[in-house]
RNA sequence: GCGGAUGUAGCCCAACUGGAUAGAGCGUUUGGCUACGAACCAAAAGGCUCCAGGUUCGAGUCCUGGCACCCGCACCA
């Protein structure tokens, strides 16, 4: 907590050894609580000062005067240790969850927007498996920005433009399909996927045909009105079953803008990269360099005129900016596009955008799946590549066989069966830091136990289940806390957990200085952990301090249920 | 070739951004349900943190040079 380093650092400087501002510099957290709450290294002092660290860290022990609430200074090994009291640490944090319930930790608003680009898949394709990593790092992203003070604006960049479709549309039109009203509205994104496995295998015989997908995007970019009427077919077909999707994981967005929604938007762009001079040829191509930046040239424009991924970004960039006066611009792609970015980037730069630099690419490893005995990239494109719904299906089916083994009448259980899944993958991608690779293993996935989503929903519905027992629905902490004797919680698996419970909105801060949601989920982990351990060593109803312990119970429910909700995850009360 | 990411226990990962004895989970071995939910708890074993130098009171973390693996590099998005 704040304010204990603040009254630490004050105490110090008021022993005349340093100056408050360095002393608050100093403070750290000792990596277990058996050395204390809070640490001073005295090495770097050893210097300026010319003392052992040994000696400097007993002097100031002797000398200082312990601030509220701290219990105990020590010197160790040239460490000053500080020590909260406990009793101290439990009311004060428990009072503050009971008043701030489910927000305890949220930081104020500050005024600030950010933008966070995320899921964005291709239309005209299946949601693979991978997709899940950017919909879910962006999921939680976006609601731990909102817990940190920020105004949220989620932006799904759907791929619903581009040579892709020319692809569908050669394929569609050279297989003969009908193409009246009722069979385009019936159309599914499965048949469309498989039009684009047809595709690509078909091209690797016939290589004009790539060609031919490019001339189809340029007609339709033209404004052809047959083709632009397949692509709405394309189109349609797509969101549904994505949409179907978003709303199993409990994601949403705020705007659905796709490539094609800035189409209109691009010759400006054009327009302005002439008059600034910075769009030239090259081999045919409209590119600006970027040699300056030791990168390769950015493209604009293909050789037919059509435009391109990057041109496309540029606009909806400066439609961003205009649109939301964005402080900060998040784009959730994988780390294979930081070129791409990186490109856009200094382009926007070399137009003049200042704002540039709040541009951020926040990239993550890809998932490696076995093709042939070797780990690559799955592609959606060769079919090689798991589907996300056939994933959600199978861990849905797995987790539901526990529950039949487990608790046979659970109410609904095929819902919860599903959102214990859903949960299980979301975490088993959010745990780890973004930037790993992941290998796709499907008993890997489907292991629930240990370190997963299954571990951190149990400690939830253990609590939930106390809760029940003892007659409480949702807690009413600001009723219950008047009965607390703050005393009956100083036992270590007590206070360990109070200690977590306190981190939270430090916690909040550090997933948003990282943009690392694994920070969030690792919390969510070492409170479970505490969880199960104090309710497994401290006996709550019944017990004569049960109604101290059913606090501390319904304290840790409504912060784990937060935490799991700002990851993303179901906080489901049985399972 | 150039650029980027990663490398920690048999496997998969942490380590609060340079601090104390490098921590969890899986797997292995063992103990605990007539028990507020055992999808749990407890214990044991398991480490030259890829290699070689450097920086300093102190390096898994920073710098240099290698090695391994993955990704990207002109008309896909």
């Amino acid at each position: 907590m704040n304010s204990f380093e603040q009254e630490i650092a004050e105490a110090l400087a008021a022993t005349g050894s340093f100056e408050k501002e360095a002393a608050l510099k100093l403070i750290s957290v000792p990596p277990d609580t058996s050395h204390g709450n809070f640490t001073i290294p005295c090495f770097s002092l050893a210097k300026v000062m010319r003392k052992a660290p040994k000696m400097i860290a007993e002097d100031l022990a002797a000398q200082v005067k312990l601030p509220a609430g701290l219990s105990k200074v020590e010197a160790v090994n040239g460490y000053l240790n500080f020590f909260i009291d406990r009793g101290f640490l439990a009311k004060s944090t428990l009072e503050e969850i009971a008043a701030k319930g489910l927000e305890y930790g949220y930081a104020a608003p500050n005024g600030k927007v950010v933008c966070i680009d995320f899921s964005s898949p291709n239309i005209g394709k299946e949601l693979a498996f991978h997709h899940l990593r950017s919909t879910m790092i962006g999921n939680s992203l976006s609601r731990i920005y909102k817990a940190a003070g920020y105004k949220v604006e989620r932006i799904n960049h759907l791929g619903d433009w581009g040579t892709a479709f020319g692809k569908l549309i050669v394929m569609y039109l050279r297989e003969n399909r009908p193409t009246d009203d009722a069979t385009l509205d019936s159309l599914t994104v499965k048949e469309l996927n498989i039009l684009y496995a047809a595709f690509s295998k078909a091209s690797k015989e016939e290589p004009g045909l790539e060609d031919e997908a490019r001339a189809a995007f340029t007609k339709l970019e033209q404004g052809d009105e047959f083709y632009r009427k397949l692509w709405t077919a394309f189109r349609a077909a797509t969101l549904k079953e994505l949409m179907r999707i978003y709303d199993m994981m409990g994601v949403g967005f705020d705007h659905y803008t796709g490539e094609s929604f800035f189409e209109d938007k691009i010759p400006a762009i054009l327009d302005e990269l002439r008059e600034k001079n910075l769009m030239v040829k090259s081999q045919d191509l409209d590119v600006v360099m970027l040699d300056e930046f030791d990168l390769n040239p950015c493209l604009i424009r293909k050789s037919d005129g059509s435009t391109l991924y990057a041109t496309r970004d540029l606009a909806a960039a400066c439609y961003r900016k205009k649109e939301y006066n964005f402080d900060k611009c998040l784009y959730v792609v994988d780390l294979g596009q930081a070129l791409h970015f990186k490109q856009v980037f200094h382009v926007l730069k070399k137009m003049g955008r200042e704002w540039y630099k709040d541009m951020y690419h926040i990239p993550f490893g890809v998932i490696l799946q076995l093709v042939d005995g070797k780990w690559e990239k799955g592609k959606t494109r060769t079919g090689t590549a798991s589907l996300l719904r056939d994933v959600i299906e199978a861990a849905q089916k797995k987790i539901l066989e526990f529950i039949d083994e487990k608790n046979p009448n659970l109410e609904n259980k095929e819902l919860i069966a599903r959102q214990i899944g859903i949960s299980a993958l979301t975490f088993n991608d959010l745990k780890n830091s973004r930037l790993k690779d992941v290998r796709f293993d499907w008993d890997a996935v489907m292991s629930f136990e240990g370190d997963t989503g299954p571990y951190v929903q149990n400690a939830h519905v253990r609590l939930c289940s106390i809760m029940r027992k003892a007659g409480i629905e949702r807690a009413n902490l600001a009723a219950a806390i008047k009965d607390v004797n703050f005393a009956e919680l100083t036992d270590d698996a007590a206070y360990s957990l109070i200690n977590l419970l306190a981190k939270k909105g430090e916690k909040i801060l550090g997933a948003v200085a990282g943009d690392e949601p694994s920070v969030l989920a690792q919390y969510a982990l070492e409170i479970a952990e505490a969880a199960h351990k104090f309710i497994h060593e401290d006996r709550v109803l019944g017990s004569p301090e049960e109604k101290s312990r059913l606090f501390l119970v319904q304290a840790t429910q409504i912060v784990l249920e937060n935490v799991l909700d700002l990851l993303g995850l179901f906080p489901i009360r049985q399972m």
